[in-house]
DNA sequence: CGGGCAATAGCAGCTTGCTGCCAACGATTG
DNA sequence: CAATCGTTGGCAGCAAGCTGCTATTGCCCG
C-alpha cells in the first residue's frame, strides 16, 4: 500500500505561489470545469488563468472550459466566454450544478476548489494518475453532455418565441402543412413562411437536418 | 499545509480485505458510476457488491448507478440492473464513457478504480472531502445529464445496422436524395427505399419528426 | 381621415419526396 | 440446369414542400 501526492492549499494566494506556475507552463491539455468565474475572487487571477494561455492554443494546445449557465447571465463573463472561444477554446454549457471547480492540466495535474467565500477557499492538487484519470473521465461525461456555446447561445436567441414554439410542436407532430396550419388558424402560405424561418434560424438545408438540430438542443420538449 | 488521505490498493482481494466492510455499512448513500460491471472478476464480489445493499434500501439509503449501455449489451447485467431498479435503486443511462469506476460511500469515502484487467488492478481510496464533494458534484453532472433505465431501454428500439447509419448521415447533411443516393453509390429508388424504411423505424410520418427523434436519441453522432 | 408599412393570404409554377409497378439481377436450392 | 426469392434500379403518377408574385388587411401615425 502505497501513499500519492495529494495536498491541499488554503486561498487562492497561496495556490498561486505554490502551482501558480503551473498554469504557465500548459502543454498539451487544460480543462476546467465550474459554475462561473467566480471561484476567483481577483480580476488578475481570473485574468492570469484565462489569458495566459491564449497565445498557446494556436500552436495546438486543446483547452475545454465546461461552465453552467450562470456564467452567461454576467455580460463580463459572457463576453469574455465568446472572447476565449472565437480564439480557438472550447467551450460548453452544461445544465447541471459544477459547484467546485475543476481543472486538470496536461492530465498530469489536478485542482479542485473548494466550496466557499472566493478569497477563503481550500484548494486540492492532485499528481495522482488514478485521481486524475478518473475525474477526467467524469468530466468528460459531462462535457459530452453539454451544449457548446454557439448552440447554447443560439437556442436563446428572442425569434424562438410563441409563435416559432408553435411551429416547431406542429412540425415535431409529423402533419403535413396543411393540417398544421388549418389548427394554428393561419393560412399555409404563412405557415410555410414560418417554416422557412426556423429552418434559417436551424441552418438547415432539409427538414430531417432542422429536426436533428431541434432534437439535440432539446428545442421540442 | 497538510496531506489527506488517499491510499492505493492493488486488486480486488486486497481492496475487499481492507475496506470491504465499507460494503456493509452503508448509511445513507451509495454511488457508482461505471462502464459495466465488469470492474469485478468475481461473481461473488459482484453480488456482494450488490446485494448487500439490497435491504437497506428500504430502510431509505440512497442508492444511485450510472452505466453505459454497455452494461445493457450484456444480458446477466440487464437483468440485474432492472433487478435493482426494481427494489429501488435508481438507475441511469449515461452515454458517454465511464472507463474508471468511480463508488462514493455516503460521501465519507470515495473508491477509483484504474483501467485494467479485472483481478489485477489499482483502486484509489480517498477519505479527504475535498476530493469527494469534487467528484461527487461531477457524478451528478453525468447523473442529471443521462437517462433513466426505464426511459433508456424503452427509446432502445431503434436497431439501426452500418446501411440506416449512412443513410442517417446523409440526410442529417441536409442532401437531396438524389445528391445523397449518387454519393452513396445507390439508386434513388433504393435510397428512398431506406429512407422508408428507417421513417418506419422512428415511427414518424414525417422528415422533421424523424430527425427529431434522431436527434433526441443521438443517432446522428 | 388618408398614407405608409408590414404581415397575411391566395395562386401558380417548380422542385423534391413517396410509392407502386415491373424487369433485371444475384444468390440459393433441389 | 431451372425455379425461387429477395434486392436493386428505372419509370411514372401523385403528394408535399418551396417560393415568387400580387392583392388584401390591419395597424400606426400625422
Amino acid at each position: 500500500m502505497s501513499n500519492d501526492q495529494v495536498i491541499t492549499v488554503r486561498g487562492e494566494n497561496e495556490l498561486f505561489a505554490r502551482a501558480g506556475h503551473l498554469f504557465a507552463d500548459v502543454r498539451t491539455e487544460f480543462v476546467c470545469a465550474a459554475t462561473d468565474m467566480n471561484t476567483w475572487s481577483q480580476p488578475h487571477a481570473r485574468a492570469a488563468i484565462a489569458d495566459r494561455m491564449r497565445p498557446a492554443i494556436t500552436s495546438g494546445l486543446v483547452v475545454r472550459k465546461l461552465y453552467t449557465p450562470v456564467a452567461l447571465a454576467d455580460a463580463e463573463q459572457r463576453r469574455h466566454l465568446l472572447d476565449v472561444a472565437a480564439v480557438g477554446a472550447h467551450v460548453r454549457i452544461c445544465r447541471a450544478g459544477l459547484p467546485h471547480e475543476t481543472i486538470i492540466i496536461d492530465r498530469r495535474v489536478m485542482i479542485l476548489a473548494g466550496v466557499g467565500v472566493p478569497g477563503d477557499r481550500e484548494f486540492t492538487v492532485t499528481t495522482s494518475p488514478a485521481l486524475i484519470d478518473g475525474v477526467h473521465a467524469l468530466f468528460q461525461a459531462g462535457w459530452e453532455a453539454a451544449v457548446a456555446l454557439g448552440d447554447y447561445l443560439r437556442q436563446d436567441l428572442p425569434q424562438i418565441g410563441p409563435d416559432g414554439k408553435a411551429i416547431l410542436q406542429a412540425l415535431g407532430a409529423g402533419l403535413t402543412d396543411e393540417v398544421a396550419a388549418r389548427r394554428m388558424g393561419i393560412s399555409l402560405r404563412t405557415y410555410r413562411r414560418r417554416v422557412a424561418e426556423l429552418m434559417k434560424l436551424l441552418e438547415s438545408d432539409s427538414r430531417f437536418q432542422a429536426g436533428v438540430r431541434a432534437g439535440e438542443l432539446g428545442l421540442t420538449s
